[in-house]
DNA sequence: ACCTGAACACCGTTCAAGT
DNA sequence: ACCTGAACACCGTTCAAGT
């Protein structure tokens, strides 16, 4: 079984990639079993390494975690801008579609979701590369708030306001479903998509109040 | 300093009221240093107790949790019902009012936020007072959302999407202003129930689409 | 350069024992 | 009835030592 060490650079003595090994591990151990029940020697373990060897790769377990919500959000950023390219280029129907992206991401990862919004990381500021990954996904609804108001079809608003309402109704709405919160007598068979458009739909007729703005029969689909 | 027992049931052996002096201790520490960093023998401590006489009281840490999540929800609910109270009886007022009650809630214990909707607790259907709390406070925007329908001033719209929209944009804006989540340039001076107002006049606005809808002019505070 | 074992100071939880 | 001390099996983190 003595293996040639050769080739050069592989698997220095254990691993080689024993950094992303660990954030793979951490990730399904936490979409398993939540981010609270997450220990790091566990993530060792399960990695089939020995605990004191995580230290090599991050400082301690916050980091790790804010590793972790930085590369949610990227996913997120990206998830959004899918979806609105997939719109046509209408910026109300982008914006509606970048925001049922963003349910879907919360109800799909909700404990991923919890690491990105929670308590976990204790000062944020501490983690840059998780802050500019955050104003990232912020951006892209912020960037579609503004097309949507170049179109003259929105109200007079300052910008700041539509985007940050926006933000807060997508987020609420997938924190919302993602904790359970949702009453049971509706969380039966829904459609979280569906009522992702519903709520968001509602939103959205706050924002085109203009005397151009369509009926807006919102798609019933409950 | 041989106490006389008498007077009938005083402090039985150490505390009397050992129950509700955790919870406060727990709670003034959460408030300090956040849910996460909480221990119970760090409450016990802190209340003067040995460690283990907690489970006198709590089955576990997530059952002491739990009670605090469930006195959460029912100030809130108190709040916004006393909110809505100062109104003076139109419905999309106090809607409105209600929905700053919970932002204003959210924005001055953020801690106790976390409590409330992260995942501390593993599974709420352990605690059906916790259940019963939360629900409690849904129903009284619920409530208002029917008075609000009941005007007519509403667009004709299921009144749970109306109830879980109007939730959701509150809860949202709560968990991102209380999480830090608000990018910076804007979180600088801010006045936070001014920017719920907005916020959520928003959604008003895409309530009320009526033919006989103000032109809601928002109050611009910024 | 990367990994390990032993050690330290903490936890949550249990339990036999005290008053 | 209510509280305690000792114990158990875990943590996160550090550090000297190994290859």
């Amino acid at each position: 079984m003595t293996m040639k060490t050769g080739t050069r650079a592989r698997r220095a003595y254990h691993h080689g990639d024993l950094k992303n090994a660990l954030l793979n591990a951490a990730l399904e151990k936490i979409a398993a079993h939540g981010a609270r029940a997450l220990s790091l020697r566990e993530v060792a373990r399960a990695t089939g390494v020995s605990h004191a060897s995580t230290y090599r790769h991050f400082p301690n377990k916050e980091h790790l975690l804010a590793t972790i919500a930085e590369q949610g959000f990227r996913t997120l950023a990206e998830a959004m801008r899918a979806a609105a390219k997939q719109c046509g280029g209408d910026p109300l129907a982008m914006l509606l579609a970048t925001g049922v992206a963003y349910v879907d991401f919360g109800v799909s990862r909700p404990q991923h979701l919890q690491v990105m919004f929670g308590d976990l990381i204790a000062n944020r500021d501490h983690y840059p590369g998780l802050v500019a990954a955050s104003r990232e996904a912020y951006e892209v609804l912020e960037s579609l708030v503004r097309k949507v108001q170049k179109t003259g079809r929105a109200r007079v608003q300052s910008e700041r306001i539509v985007a940050l309402a926006a933000w807060a109704q997508v987020h609420g709405l997938a924190l919302l479903i993602a904790s359970g919160q949702i009453p049971s007598e509706s969380a039966d068979r829904i459609d979280h998509r569906a009522l992702a458009v519903s709520v968001i739909s509602l939103l959205r007729d706050g924002l085109s109040g203009g005397s151009d703005a369509r009926p807006t029969r919102i798609r019933q689909r409950l």
